[in-house]
Parts: C-alpha cells; structure tokens; sequence
DNA sequence: GGAAGGATGTGTACGCTGTCCACAATGACA
DNA sequence: TGTCATTGTGGACAGCGTACACATCCTTCC
C-alpha cells in the first residue's frame, strides 16, 4: 500500500489508485472521517498537493473511497450467495438466494464496520448506483446484486411484478437499519449472538413482508 | 440563540447549554461534522477554550448535540403518535401507534436532516436509551416511545409475548434504514410522493412481519 | 530528433480547527 | 474578610484542506 521510500521517477505510476487504497486503509479504522488526504499523500509517498490532481478536493476522495468500498461490499454479498447450498426447488432458492444477500451485507458490516460506513453514509444517488467502480471484482454493484435476487425472485414466482417493483427498498432500509444501528447506534453493545438472533428475524420479516 | 454582544458579567450564565444550541443550528444545516467547537463558542460570545469547562473535547459536545437532537425526533414521533386518531378497537389503535411513530420518525428525518442525522448517527449505546437528556420535552426518549408503542401492541393482544421481545430491533431496524437512505443514500433523489409510498409499505411490511 | 504543450508532482503560504498551558475574574463559603 | 473552586481569557501549537506559482516529465507533431 505504501511506496513512500521506493519511488524511482518523479511519477507516480498510479497515484490515483495509490490514493483510493490508502484512503480504505484509514476508512477501514475509522470511517469516513478518518480519511484525511494529507495522509493519504504521505502514505502514497508524495507532496499534499499532488492529491488535487486527481480529485478535485477531499469530498472527492472521500467519494471515490466510498465506490471502492461498496465493490468490497458487493463481493462480501456475492460471497454469501454463492456460499448457499442448493436445494432444487427453484421457490425456495430464490428466497434463500435474497436472504443471503442480506446476510452478506449485514456480514460485511460487521466485519469491517469502517468500510462499511465509507461505503453507505456518504452521499451516493441512485442514479449512480450502477457505476462501474461501485462494482467488485465480479463487476456488480452492490445495488445490482440485490436487485437480481428479487429478479429471481419474481422470476421464480415467489414476488408478483406489483410487489417488485420498489423491492430493492424495502428490503435494503431493514438490512441496512440494522447494520447502522448494530454499528454506531443504540445496538453497538450487542453480543454476536444477539446480533445474529436479530439478523435471522428481520430476515424472515422481509421474506414475509416483501 | 446568539447572545454574542449583551453579555454584562464575566460569567455566561448557562455556556453549556448555549454551546448545545449552537451546535444545533450547526447540525440543523450540515449534520454532525458541521458541528464546530470554534464556532459554537463564538456565537455564544465566549473564548474558545471557554468551552473546556463543559466539555471534555469536541466529541463530549457532538454528544450533548446529539442527545438534544433526540429529544427533538422524540417530540415528532409523540407528535404523530397524538395526531393519530383513535377508532375505538384497541387492537388497531394499537397497530395504527405503531405506525404513527414510524411515521413520526421518518417525518423527523425528512424535516431535520442534518438533526436526524446528528441524533443517530453519532455513536450511542443502548444501556443509554433511556438517559434523561435524550427525551423530549414530554420525558421520553425516542427508544421509549416506540418500546411503549410496542407494548402496547402486546397489552392489546397483538403481539404475542415471545415476539414482542426485541421487536424494537425489527420496527427500528427498517424505519431508520429507510430514513437513512432516503438522506444519504442511494433513495437521495425520490420525489416526496415517493418516499411516502416507499413509507407505507415499509410500515405496512413491518406491521406484517414483526 | 527536437521543440511545444499538457499532465503530473513540488514548495510555500494562508486561514481554520481542536486542544494545551498559564493566568484572571468571579462567586460561595469559612 | 480571606480562601478556594469554578468559569472565562490569551497565547501558542500542530495538523488540516486548499490556493498559487513553479518544476519536471511524457507525448505528440513538425
């Protein structure tokens, strides 16, 4: 992540990137506050300024840490789905297929509340929630991960197309209600158990409610 | 708010309580970073330093700020909880509460913004839920207000016993995760019209699902 | 192949912030 | 009335984001 001492030219190579990775690093200790661009620079190696010729200011930064961290987000979410056996009733698959999905993010909120925060407290239109570097490795974005499991969902019949529509909402704010609570709000002290518990209910609620 | 020139004696009166206020006109129109501790001083009319006699650090104070900010989503919540008609069955009066301080909240969040976010999203812990300096001027606490609503959904019958416990979690979970994106998030940009539907239906997923 | 020009990095500087320290004014109480 | 804790002041410091002018490099085109 750093290449402070180790810098041949007076180019950078990709500064850019350097920036964006340094920038997780902080996040991931400390949100999103905890990204400042002075050490961003100092840890990529290079003088304050440099920064602003790749974004325009913090804010900028700041955002394009963000998209990274919800690409991380997308693969803890694709992880979750993949990691879920099979049971060869399509109905059913494709329930459990949207409450992996939930499990994946509530997962990664946990694991690495930092980023978690990054990725889903800075402001972000919907608009957007298909760009490119939103998406992780296997090129999704976290918003298009859930929405193809409701897809599935209604493809398997399981959601009639009245109800699918604005599903992405409705499942979204609970999962993502209990991540913020569980990190900064009142439900920070809760064991892992506890978390689970609750994790599993507000599940059920959503496979029922949607 | 600002009582800057008319100060006679060398003593404020109630600093503490003035930096409170400052910092929520601050939080009012840029949320829990755009409190600053410089600035709240100085619309007090008082030296900076002034401030280390109330509080510890900044974040002491983003925590006062947030306490009252609670105090204030409690009053919305009651007051939706009050503007509920009653319709004479306890059973769906009690439902209807329910709903009404779901309503209350997200209304909160749309009409404050930046207090929403300075009352929850600045860490907070559940053994705190019910501290006296987070209730509103009617002496509850936003987390008491709903667990009364919910209790009374069970005294009414509705909710049985094993599954009133913790419902807090699911009620709070969806309805703050809905505020929540609806002002950082992806759901920024809905129209008001939409964000009342996605509302309904959410309070309409959880009344059916806890 | 050399000059031109855009892209990228550096140096210096400014105002602002949170916070530390020593000191001053005040009010309460012996 | 004198003592002392409480509350406010003044000055200082490092760190931050950012603006402006300048340096270095890469590419491109004659």
């Amino acid at each position: 992540m750093t290449d402070a001492p180790n810098r041949s030219s007076y180019r950078h190579g990709d500064l850019r990137q350097a920036l964006i990775e340094a920038g997780l690093d902080m996040a991931r200790q400390g949100g999103p506050d905890a990204i400042v661009l002075r050490e961003a620079t100092r840890r990529a190696g290079v003088s304050p300024n440099a920064a602003y010729r790749h974004f325009a200011d913090r804010q900028e930064l700041l955002e394009a840490v963000s998209a990274s961290a919800q690409g991380l987000a997308a693969d803890a979410m694709e992880d979750a789905v993949e990691a879920q056996p099979g049971t060869g009733d399509p109905a059913v698959d494709a329930r459990l297929r949207v409450g992996a999905v939930g499990r994946g993010y509530l997962a990664f909120a946990r694991r690495e509340p930092g980023l978690f925060r990054a990725a889903f407290t800075v402001p972000n239109d919907l608009s957007e929630a298909f760009d490119a570097d939103k998406a992780g490795y296997r090129g999704r974005t976290p918003f298009q991960v859930l929405a193809e499991a409701l897809d599935a969902l209604h493809a398997a019949g399981v959601l009639p197309a009245e109800r699918r529509q604005g599903a992405e909402l409705l499942a979204w704010s609970s999962v993502h209600g209990l991540g913020m609570l569980a990190l900064d709000g009142p439900l920070r002290g809760l064991t892992d158990e506890m978390l689970d518990g609750a994790t599993e209910r507000l599940l059920l609620m959503v496979d029922r409610g949607l």
